[in-house]
DNA sequence: AGGGATGCCATGGGAATTCATGGGACGCAA
DNA sequence: TTGCGTCCCATGAATTCCCATGGCATCCCT
């Protein structure tokens, strides 16, 4: 199975804060999951970030310890591992898919991005971005600026050349 | 049960001085103390540190007898093992989580960091800092501002690349 | 090819339980 | 005797558990 996500996917926030973890998401968090197993409650990590983040981010078991492992590399003290330590142990949650499949959101974490009655789901690798609806439709204007370079129209693969074409005979 | 914190909270603090030691924190605690069992009380230690210590440092026993087999095992009467001692034996209590999940922080301990109504939790490792929310936030802006390479907005894992990105397959 | 039967999926709701918090009463010590 | 710490009880809110439903896609049998 999958190990890496693909797509978006809106669905509902109901009145306790639970959300259906969309089906395909799902499957990629049971098998990054070490532990799980048919019939068993697949784990992952939330991580909220520091007071600017407006999403969550979603993370597999296995991604997770990817992250803790490179953390561990860095020299214990040093600034950017502290920091890293802040946000992704200091400002994360464990949790779990329940058995009807979705993800309970604690009240303090909607809150934290401003959740309602929709969250919008974007895979981001290894992980799973959470947003509202709004927020992403912003957040995706935002990323489109940040690249001012990109002509209206033009493909976004052109983006990818100038890396790639340099050293090539 | 976990043996590792994860996540922060903030709760209040009554004028007792007893703090509610969120749920989710509260295991690692009992998991933690090798003499807990269900409906028992879970032991734990309070580090208050040197002087400029201005956040309270919450060890599991089993943490705690993990840095006193390090201690020990450092040459008697040197330096550095006469620090560690200073602070982790001489300045540190023992305390348990009472009946209701809350622990009482003594009057002394709180004004020490200066704690009145509200107290925020952090997880780091095997230990849960203490900090009255104003230091916490201030705090987490030094630790942000040590690291200048992280532009606003980029992803922080990024800091993680410069270590384990280029060898990579 | 039709037509149900089956099963997964997203969603909803009630009841029970846990959680964070507040308060009264008692005892001990300065 | 005034404060500080401990024990016990109370309560509203948040969270978990369990069960229910309608929609949609798939499978299978005829």
């Amino acid at each position: 199975m999958a190990r890496r996500f693909r797509g978006s996917e809106e669905v509902k926030v109901d009145a306790k804060g639970r959300v259906s973890i969309p089906a395909k998401f799902r499957r990629v968090f049971e098998a990054s999951d070490p532990d799980w197993q048919a019939g068993k409650r697949a784990q992952l990590v939330i991580v909220y970030g520091t007071r600017d983040w407006n999403w969550l981010q979603l993370f597999t078991i296995e991604a997770m310890e990817e992250i803790e492992d490179g953390i561990a590399r860095m020299p214990r003290g040093s600034a950017a591992r502290n920091l890293l330590e802040n946000i992704y142990q200091g400002h994360a949650d464990e949790a779990e898919i329940d058995g009807d499949g979705r993800l309970v959101l604690p009240q303090k974490l909607r809150e934290k991005i401003g959740l309602t009655d929709s969250a919008f789901f974007i895979s981001a690798g290894d992980s799973l971005k959470v947003w509202t609806p709004e927020a992403y439709a912003e957040e995706e204007r935002a990323l489109e600026a940040r690249v001012p370079e990109l002509e209206p129209g033009a493909d976004p693969l052109s983006l990818l050349a100038p890396a790639a074409a340099k050293d090539e005979g």
